[in-house]
DNA sequence: GTCTATAGCCAGATAGAC
DNA sequence: GTCTATCTGGCTATAGAC
């Protein structure tokens, strides 16, 4: 009985395409140099009407932000559902996602101790619900491949955790990516293999 | 010959002084929210005198850059004395070292493609001759550790080097210096770990 | 809810006295 | 070269008509 109006689905639309912009410009330039005059040519609305959807560039940042926590949990929830992968494999291919991404320029850059837009997605709840609940089942995953000695026992969980946050960002695939050398999937390859397997030799 | 008046010293001193001021600015807040305002409040002299020193806020953080790059020009060149170590060694001697000086709060973060600092950094000669004999330098012990099968032979030498950049400005080290569970030195440890020998288990 | 227009603020950079 | 005071522009956010 989800009496949702024509209405409300324009407006549901419309945001969901601020938020695409949002996503993509937070990318591309990262929270303190986007503005929200571009965000709004972007949309191709004016920057008033912006205010009437989201009433800060914080939470309009925080709406992008929680979008992309969204699309990693439906993935983890996917995996879930396909059980023929070990631990390892399933955390291998978030990397893989999120690699994938950030090469196509719509992963935002973790928001550093620096940054505003930290404090304010502290306070906010349903980004930490989300976080928490990527880092979870993260986690379970984490635990789990260690148990089966897939992932190094002697790293803290947490290690191995903010590592995989961290090479979701990892400025490395743009450098790459800038040099022309390699295919997006050769990157990935290279980038997944040097977070799994080091740099070292056998 | 080197006829320096105490005049030119002290003034040395002074630029000395902002050029830190600036370098720990960079690394704490990065570029685009450290203010002019911020450095001349910390260096102690008006906003004025800085521009009579530095020409722009850009050529200010690129004589940060380009200090810290100098920094490590000097540790490679007594690694290089030091002739007992390995490549492999050598190279988690830098890594070592600049995961100290993130941790110490000065290291600036990599001018990502945003920035507004990048476009400036690279038209600045001195910045890029720098990086570029950093890179040399790097690049020998790379393609040394990787004959000597010390380093991975698959991987392409600019993989390397580029993570050894990346991996000097993780966020994994603040992220695990903010949970507070590990020492300083513990820290850098197991991001060395993780950067040589990978997530994976033996 | 959409727009135009503008308030209010703060940043980078400069003028000009000393 | 140092300072105080100011210019100029761009940004976030809002007022108010439609």
């Amino acid at each position: 009985m989800p009496k949702v109006s024509f209405r409300d689905q324009v407006l549901r639309a419309r945001e969901d395409a601020i938020v695409s912009s949002v996503n993509r410009l937070l990318a591309e330039k990262g929270f303190d140099v986007m503005t929200v005059d571009e965000v709004a040519a972007d949309v191709g609305i004016a920057k008033a009407s912006l205010y009437k959807h989201f009433t800060s560039k914080e939470e309009l940042a925080a709406a992008a932000m929680i979008r992309v926590l969204d699309r990693v949990l439906a993935l983890i929830v996917t995996l879930e559902a396909t059980t023929k992968a070990s631990a390892v494999e399933q955390l291998k291919a978030v990397a893989r996602w999120t690699m994938q991404v950030q090469l196509a320029g719509e992963m935002p850059s973790l928001p550093a101790q620096n940054s505003a837009l930290r404090g304010a997605l502290m306070t906010n709840k349903i980004y930490l619900d989300r976080l928490m609940e990527v880092s979870d089942k993260l986690g379970i995953w984490i635990t789990a491949a260690q148990k089966a000695g897939q992932l190094n026992r002697k790293l803290p969980p947490e290690v191995i955790l903010y590592t995989l946050f961290a090479r979701a960002c990892d400025p490395v695939l743009g450098l790459l990516k800038a040099g022309g050398q390699h295919s997006d999937e050769a990157i990935i390859e290279l980038l997944l293999s040097t977070c799994f397997g080091g740099l070292g030799g056998r």
